[in-house]
DNA sequence: GATTAGCTTTGATATAGATCAATCAGCATA
DNA sequence: TATGCTGATTGATCTATATCAAAGCTAATC
């Protein structure tokens, strides 16, 4: 879901967007409609850049909370690990969205999060966030929404796993892709994926066999054409039948 | 998870209790403390008060949000009406609970919720409790809190959901109830279902002989008793180790 | 006290997806 | 060019849960 920006001047939006730049924060700062002296007090608070190499964590589970990480590149997955070893993989995430917001409630993280690819990230602290969103109120009312737009997001995802069949289950998990390249200016039906079988398989409730089953039915009817990770959807519409209740995870 | 309030003089928390008893926010306005002046403030956002009767709504999806519902009393389930007419549960929710996290992103409310006991809330004018919580800042940290602790308890549903079987989940279910009876004084053993098997088994994810079948099994090895809506819980331990990984539904 | 209507339980059967197993393709390293 | 290694596909079973069906119980209503 784009944001609208046609209340802010185009000034305005001009220097948001610089400032973005610095850091791609689309997500907090893009939408918001700030004065100058409020970009620079934004500005302050996201300063920390930090690279992290594709399969290294940019935070684990049990770990302190101090900061939110807002992803200027890449693909990263968060999952918790269950006590038999194995991951439960709990999201994808791509440019521009936020992670650790489940990790204010106790300040300790909930989650592990590791890169799928070489990604960059922007570190925001959680404490400063706060204050200056008493600032800048309308700052804060951004944050609000984002978190509550993750609320929204898992209840998606608990739906589909609650009562979706396999194929459809893979159907939203495509089309939801699809949708998030095609926000960032990405080909919404031809992408390369960044996990693997087994990854989507944990994030759907599914196993990677099945997950390959319904790659290959999908393939069958024309609907997508797989080559390994790189997806091609041939046909968006009957995909969106495929997905079955229009509810696709937002 | 009770909150320490050891860091608030004795005053303090009489007042605040007192404070809450006129509208039962324990879950917003307990831990915050506060002075006199700002007990005065918050009061004055959550004066609406307002009686829901069983199976009646609250609030309906697709209509216009304007206010968050702090539960002061009774048992309420949300739940989204999928196009095909039947409808998913995403969860239950009781005394101290605050209902419409999930409408702040889009001002829309995304789900139904519906009384499943004679209730009663307090109206909070979202708009009024932002402003207020730039006044009182540690009223808005305790909300973010709340905000972030919804989105842990959606991600173990996630969990249970993507990788539980039918009776791992029921015993995930039951000492979720059972904890959050405890916290609020009840017996954690001895408690009423407010909702039907059905009901149970869209939240869970499973058929309602499934979680018929899965109480009987339950009760045939002597962990809990069944008697229709009452469950009285013989053995917490053994159903801890039938919930399988540790993770319980926070 | 009889009569529905709404839940719940239980049994019999069907099926989607898990599990087990074999093979294959791509990619990195020797 | 050979040699693994990891991940993906596909086939053959197995199993947990869904589905279909028949009673049974409770509470509400006449």
């Amino acid at each position: 879901m784009l944001h609208d920006s046609s209340q802010y001047s185009h000034l305005d939006i001009k220097q948001i967007k610089s400032s973005c730049a610095t850091c791609s924060l689309r997500e907090l700062c893009l939408p918001v409609g700030l004065n100058d002296q409020e970009i620079q007090i934004v500005g302050d608070v996201v300063s920390n850049k930090r690279k992290i190499r594709r399969g290294e964590y940019l935070h684990q589970a049990g770990l302190k909370f101090q900061s939110l990480f807002a992803i200027r590149s890449g693909f990263l997955k968060t999952c918790v690990l269950e006590e038999d070893g194995r991951q439960q993989v709990t999201g994808f995430h791509m440019t521009g969205e936020l992670l650790g917001l489940d990790a204010i409630s106790t300040e300790i993280h909930t989650c592990d999060a590791i890169a799928l690819e070489d990604s960059e990230v922007c570190e925001i602290p959680f404490t400063k966030l706060e204050e200056i969103g008493i600032i800048v109120p309308s700052l804060m009312r951004h944050f609000h929404r984002i978190m509550s737009r993750e609320i929204v997001r898992d209840h998606n995802v608990m739906l589909l796993l609650g009562s979706k069949k396999a194929e459809e289950r893979l159907a939203s998990f495509l089309l939801n892709l699809s949708r998030r390249f095609l926000i960032r200016g990405y080909s919404e039906s031809d992408f390369n994926l960044r996990m693997t079988r087994e990854e989507i398989g944990s994030y759907l409730g599914l196993k990677l066999e099945t997950v390959s089953r319904a790659f290959s039915k999908l393939q069958d009817e024309n609907i997508i054409t797989v080559d390994h990770k790189h997806i091609r959807i041939n046909d968006i519409d009957r995909l969106k039948i495929k997905m079955g209740n229009s509810s696709c995870i937002t």
